[in-house]
DNA sequence: TATTGTTATACTCTATAACTATA
DNA sequence: TATAGTTATAGAGTATAACAATA
């Protein structure tokens, strides 16, 4: 009898590689549909996360971590500032360059987003126990670091840029 | 509930539900380059296997499952009937309908595909034993289904459309 | 009148490259 | 002349909705 569970094992469709650009996206997208409860979009939140870690970096230093091109940033940090989320301060060497801080508005909206995203988590990892998610956690970093994934940044950042499909009316 | 180690558990960046979203970006991504080799874009290779797994349906049947709006079906369709890979039938009692059937050169790139998809899987698992591999693949199973994802669709195949960026050599 | 497939249009997002101000 | 940041433009990709053929 062959059913789901007694397919062969590297299969394409159950293989790992697949299930982890399944549940990748499917995270993503539950994590973009999350954060919009606080008004913000995976890269804004990726951004506040970055500044908060390494504050006062120029812009393109940032951008350069991220992958994206620094006109792309621009737009970026403009809501952002726009929202007083984050500050530009002029370079005091540099005065081309700005460097970049989170407000104390954005350092409370970062607590927030640490709520999230624990509930995040819990929802993802639902369905397994505690000793299973830590051996899971373990298995999928020694992977990413194999990889040579630099951690906390995600490669799909230039990619999830707008707000979700928003089908319904106006 | 502490981990087994020091670490505190579900740490934003270095949680699961971040991991699966990066190495899930990155899997695709890989994927992307990998079938590019054969000239086939990801949707176009999901395309192929679904209409393999379960010949001789309609377009919107397709469509519907895969989660795409029929208008951009019709465009993956013509593309691949271009090169003869699949064949547009008209259905004999609806004959608004077509069947769609892979042609044999459709099957022999099939075959094709499945090797890359072997060599895909082997690269991303690299860093893990057979035993790991299995324990990895049985715990993300199950938390695909617990988060109710249909096997073998990929959520995000509404995002990835065109050729990756060809930024630089290799 | 409803449905299958198709085409047309408008919109979003992105990168490339020109531009300014400092260095 | 080179670099940080910004703005402008053009291209790719998408969904929405109108359309033609069949039911």
């Amino acid at each position: 009898m062959e059913d789901s569970r007694g397919v062969p094992p590297t299969r394409g469709l159950g293989g790992v590689a697949f299930l982890l650009a399944q549940l990748g996206a499917h995270a993503a997208m539950r994590f973009a549909e999350r954060i919009r409860t606080l008004d913000l979009t995976p890269p804004q939140a990726g951004l506040l996360r970055m500044v908060a870690a390494s504050p006062g970096e120029s812009q393109q230093s940032y951008a350069g971590r991220l992958g994206t091109p620094p006109s792309r940033f621009v737009g970026l940090v403009d809501e952002l500032e726009a929202r007083g989320l984050v500050e530009r301060r002029r370079g005091e060497q540099d005065r081309r360059a700005y460097a970049l801080h989170l407000t104390s508005a954005g350092e409370r909206l970062l607590t927030d987003l640490g709520g999230v995203g624990r509930a995040h988590e819990d929802d993802i990892t639902a369905a397994l126990t505690a000793d299973e998610r830590a051996t899971l956690r373990d298995l999928l970093a020694r992977v990413a670091a194999q990889q040579q994934l630099t951690p906390g940044v995600h490669p799909g950042f230039r990619h999830l840029g707008g707000r979700p499909p928003s089908v319904g009316p106006s």
